[in-house]
DNA sequence: TATGAATGAGGTTTCATTCAT
DNA sequence: CATGAATGAAACCTCATTCAT
């Protein structure tokens, strides 16, 4: 068992029962989100943590063995929830009961992991410039993602083109293509764009829109 | 003049005359990139980057004053080339000569940006990395890309628009659509799955049929 | 408030009360004025002064910011200590009680200040070699020592020339001749000679002598 | 022969011979001057002089071998300089003949030693400040300055003692009583108060009765 | 003679981590 | 649990000096 598995399984566990946290510990925590996220892991340092936090530089360290374990601990439990509205067992059941048109699919998918974002964004931040650097989330981030999120994915692409409301292609290409548009989709909302105005559902629509109808005009 | 427009200026020239770069500072330029791409560049330190150079430590001081003015030196030349393609003087004219057809634009385009992107992955990836902690990097990069580039492409949209190839909607989710779909796919090619095998060709084709007629089969 | 201003306060505190210093920061403290005063604050290196203090160097910057703020603590208190005893609410009528004559006030204040000096030599050479190089320590000696001693020794002349005692003449060229004598003992005991065999109060007294009658005999 | 005296004799020729410099040689040494007296020998750094004498750094080192060798070969023939008026061979016959009163004597020297100082202080005020800190320069500084001049004044001192015009007192006071009024009144024009509007004439009239007749009134 | 790239030792400072209290 | 003084390795950077050109 790798040292990311056992830190998800401790992790998380700790992360969804925050009540068991001390006050002090959770206030390292908000600390450490707000500073890695705002200069990223490498530049920040614990003594920097420690003082946002109003906490002594020693105290990081009853919780937390190193600096390391710190941004494992915040990192890893999100890697579990994002991918969390896909990790549901009967999965065509859910679809053909509640999703009779690949529009509504994606708008469901879409608006949840963009609450998602939301409320998550500097850990996902976080996460998005740590993976390349850390082997243990980089490895753990491919098989989870890519095990779980690719499989799901390829199911509910192989049930629409099953019933004829999408082109039959490879399945890659289209989740690929899926993939990036959404996700391109919420990074501009949230970190390329911040500071715009958005009108959310309206750029959802349309989003949906060209991700089924493409460019060109329907006669 | 903000610190990276003078970089810019300077730097682009010392890059491209890279001639004019002692053969030790060509070594250092090289082993930065290398080491930068792969740590980051705050867990990279200036010792390991001499190191792999074959250069004294001191030596990397005598051509750049800081650590920091050695990555600018790296990264900022990048982003002039990045929209090099876009900045040409009479685009629609190009356009009307060249690009008959918007799947053609795609497809030319497409190739060329993944091409340059083969040819500089890893200064791509350091600037992606160090885009949101450098307020400088970030600010010209919204300057430069944000001015540059969206403009040409609304133009570009407008242009296919006017011509009846394709949909009337807001400009910004269409170039938004576009980007990040050719984003994700060189991305995917070069950071995400590098090491599967690609026929680029064909992904390339099929990328612009999902961009031009989205996942619902054409009558 | 300037930078000095605040270590004055600060750091007179900290010195008056040296019980709240940690052990280790009294060695460093008297490590660095050793180090200091022998080679000069710019030739003084701080792994230097962490040896001689018995101490690891990072330990140095956890009390003290930077070397100069290392320096600023141990030459900025010395400098109100340095004017002390002028600084006495009601000086006139000191004079008038305690010093009936000139000679009387000479021959205590070059005793009192003698004291001072052989206490204090070391951090008073510091301080000598270092105010024509820290402008801030440079502007504060001049306010401080400018005002408040030329005040009052201006006083302590007017006092003097008021009751016949000594000439009239201009105050400053006076109080500049009873400085620079006084001075100029005070740092040949302590500075030029400290070797040679000194008969302190033989010399205090020809030196208020000189001061008094000049080199022509009395008839 | 010690470091310094061989310097001494060479670098007076070097320096008294000065059109044997070359036009760089000469630059370096004013900038030389000029940094030094301004930071101080041990926080001027040779790349700066370089820069402030328009010179490639390595031009220095075709000159002097080490940078203490540019700071002793600006430093060590002010001290020859620094006595000459004393160093003449038959010192008690100009007394005689020129100086009929020691008022007179002390006129002279004041006046030249002043012009000197105003000609030379950079240079001097480099000299005061490293003396303490280069052992060689000290220990000629005190057999130079030390064997000549105290005898030179001693000499002077015991002539006009015969002659009746100062007291009958131990020649050290006097000659250092002498000194300090002098040298204090040198330093405050040029060291501490130059800024101030001197009227030097004045003040070395003021100064010259001070040292003859005292503070207190004659009769 | 003059240059300036190169060096490497050493400078100040930062930082993750430990440990006695 | 919490503290914060202490550590020492390592970070970035400076500098006097050398040497091929």
């Amino acid at each position: 068992m790798s040292e990311v598995d056992q830190w998800l399984k401790e992790l998380i566990r700790i992360n969804d029962e925050e009540d068991k946290m001390t006050e002090k510990q959770l206030k390292i925590v908000q600390a450490a989100i707000e500073i890695f996220s705002e200069k990223g892991y490498a530049a920040s340092s614990t003594s920097e943590i420690a003082q946002k936090a109003g906490v002594a530089e020693g105290t990081i360290f009853r919780h937390y063995k190193t600096k390391k374990e710190l941004l494992l601990s915040i990192v890893a439990p999100i890697m579990s929830k994002l991918i969390a509205p896909f990790v549901i067992k009967d999965f065509t059941k859910v679809l053909e009961a509640d999703y009779p048109k690949m529009e509504d699919f994606l708008r469901v998918t879409i608006r949840d992991r963009m609450t998602f974002a939301r409320n998550h964004f500097p850990v996902i931040k976080i996460l998005l410039h740590e993976i390349p650097f850390q082997p243990d989330l980089q490895k753990h981030f491919k098989e989870f993602i890519g095990e779980q999120i690719l499989q799901r994915m390829n199911k509910v692409i192989r049930h629409f083109q099953e019933q004829g409301q999408i082109i039959e292609a490879p399945t890659f290409p289209i989740v690929r293509f899926i993939a990036t548009t959404v996700i391109g989709l919420i990074l501009s909302r949230f970190l390329f764009l911040p500071e715009a105005s958005w009108d959310e559902e309206q750029e959802i629509e349309t989003t949906i829109d060209l991700i089924m109808h493409g460019l060109i005009p329907q006669r």
